[in-house]
DNA sequence: CTGAAAGCGCTAACAC
DNA sequence: GTGTTAGCGCTTTCAG
């Protein structure tokens, strides 16, 4: 272990110093087998096969090891052995924090408990996919994840290119073979429109997510599939351009009160979107659910702290992180997936339609 | 580039069978060499310095190259010439997503503009912090970077070992040498309580951050420095046990509900912890700013949804881990650092005070 | 049970 | 300008 002085040292001569110092070497593999005595091959067989190796030797290069703190340089022996341990998961940017980060430790503590290496890496624009790509293809990738529907893709040249294995995480690209960890998008939109339904709801304002986003395609079907089944579509929904952030829910909420004939409830593509739709229409004086009723999707911890707390679809964003692991490891290593997958190599999670206060029956004057 | 079925034949078989096809090759050098008619430095040379080679020679390279899709493998590579362009960022498990994901936001614009690659490594309990640990002693990184007060430190041995050039990042772990970028979180919480002491409030209940943690001890002593030079210290501030998280909010607000003579303002170690002291302060049937004030820390979007909106510190969040990365970079390329440091090697960057809706005069019967 | 030696894919002297 | 060659640190036959 380093002395403080050493420390100190170190950081602050290449605070200062244009390369003066050359970096510390750490302990290398025939440093070790110097010390103890023995070949390389057996200090290589110490850390990785002990049991092939004679008691007293075994003991004589781990006190070798331990002595000079030698860690092996997974560099070198990932290039020996043409494989690493690392994975990168595609992420867009600025993407709905609250509910990706959960998504995401599902991730990590499923790969890391595999000793897996996690590189999160954002998409965004073509530059920066083409960096991704390279990273796909640069030897360092044991596989591949991405929460997106849309794949880095840049002239010609795509993420897949490196043959990784890869799953899909919270949305479909709809690469043929390349499965898919989910939640159900359309069945769960059908399920929010049905509740208001159900409530005595007849027209829906709906703000929608970004235009050809696999989820906003899908939860879009599943509203339309809901209003056409009881005969209102489409005279019952008024849709609103969004996608996804607060200010969408704020532009969302503007267009709303700005109408004629408001309808008596309210979809938000997401529930940060909501959170903000139900600041700027209680700013407006209009109360909730007393003149409207307000969903949101995802159930981020935030929708529960709102005031009424948001009536939502619940993902199980752990859950789909660690499911969507379990599964590349799987694929990794060869063993047949222990996750049900239908025809498409898709995996559905369950939702769970919160009911809270932000729903209720419309206003007298509007039920039917 | 693969062709569909290509890549449906590689995720399907590893997805399904035992290894029984080996993963398809990618170009190597020696390929496009061959292909090129040249040698193989001449294809490193067109890679990395173009301008060495004839018109002719570079214009056949770069066609074989393109021809082949071949991508340098990085981690031979870096073996060869002994630096990695890996960065790992250690964070403390479920942190503040909303605040936490800006922060790294700007880590890795910047980081990934200078070339860099990111990995994000958790914290938590000691397995965790070994792996850590070795990692950063396993010859992939170039450099280090911390989002806690503690460093990853198992039996002796801490991630500062492998001697990474580091920098802490909004905390301060006391490493001599190591310089830190964040803001002053003892000034900061001092001008939370002097707003509050301005508006007329007298006493001060505190729902704080986790024992030990470096941005509650610096923020604790702020609020009691504050109270202190106006002579209110100790009788004055009321503290309750937190963690920064929505439980602990909701927990002080009832802790704070059972008090017979109740403060009329509270701070807050964290928004996340505000905004749920305040939605369970709203349930019990009292108003902000009404019957209380309240006051969070960070400045988080969601801050600004809740009703009332929530007076916070705004932290700059983007540009704490952009300058971060920025000096990060400097120091491992060894130019002089461009950002200003004091004495111990810390920069500090500006907060905001931002009033809004959560704070006013205390109700009048409580005014001194 | 242990050692010698080849080589993973690449870069950087050093020759020509 | 371009080619030859020696390793970076490690694992893994293959001998002994």
């Amino acid at each position: 272990m380093l002395s403080e002085k050493e420390i100190d040292y170190n950081t602050e001569i290449r605070l200062t110093y244009k390369r003066s110092i050359p970096a510390r070497r750490s302990a290398r593999i025939s440093d070790v087998a110097r010390a103890a005595g023995v070949s390389v091959a057996t200090v290589s067989r110490a850390v990785s096969a002990p049991e092939k190796l004679s008691e007293g030797t075994r003991r004589r290069v781990l006190a070798a090891i331990d002595e000079l703190g030698y860690t092996p340089n997974t560099l070198a022996r990932q290039l020996r052995v043409g494989s690493s341990r690392m994975i990168l998961v595609v992420v867009p940017r600025r993407s709905n924090p609250p509910f990706f980060s959960e998504v995401l430790r599902g991730v990590d503590v499923t790969l890391v408990e595999a000793g897996y290496v996690l590189i999160t890496g954002y998409m965004e624009g073509e530059d920066r996919d083409l960096r991704l790509i390279e990273l796909a293809t640069s030897g360092h990738l044991a596989g591949l994840m991405t929460t997106s529907g849309k794949l880095p893709q840049v002239n010609g040249r795509s993420i897949l290119d490196g043959g990784l294995p890869a799953v899909a995480l919270c949305a479909d690209p709809g690469v043929k073979g390349m499965p898919a960890v989910l939640i159900d998008d359309e069945a769960a939109a059908r399920s929010q429109a049905r509740h208001l339904l159900e409530l005595g709801h007849r027209r829906i304002f709906y703000v929608t997510g970004p235009a050809g986003n696999y989820n906003e395609t899908a939860r879009h079907r599943g509203i339309v599939a809901e209003l056409t089944a009881a005969g209102l579509y489409p005279e019952a929904l008024v849709e609103c351009p969004g996608d996804y952030v607060f200010e969408a829910g704020h532009r969302g909420a503007e267009a709303y009160l700005a109408l004629a004939d408001r309808p008596s409830a309210v979809i938000c593509s997401n529930d940060e979107c909501a959170v903000a739709f139900m600041k700027t229409i209680r700013s407006a004086g209009l109360t909730i659910p007393g003149d409207l009723s307000l969903i949101g999707f995802d159930g981020i911890e935030f929708a529960d702290y709102c005031e009424p707390a948001l009536t939502t679809i619940a993902q199980p964003r752990f859950e789909l992180g660690a499911t969507a692991a379990k599964l590349l490891v799987e694929m990794i290593s060869g063993v047949p997936p222990s996750v049900d997958l239908d025809a498409q190599n898709r995996s559905f999670l369950d939702v769970d339609l919160k009911v809270r206060g932000s729903t209720a029956a419309p206003p007298a004057g509007q039920r039917d």
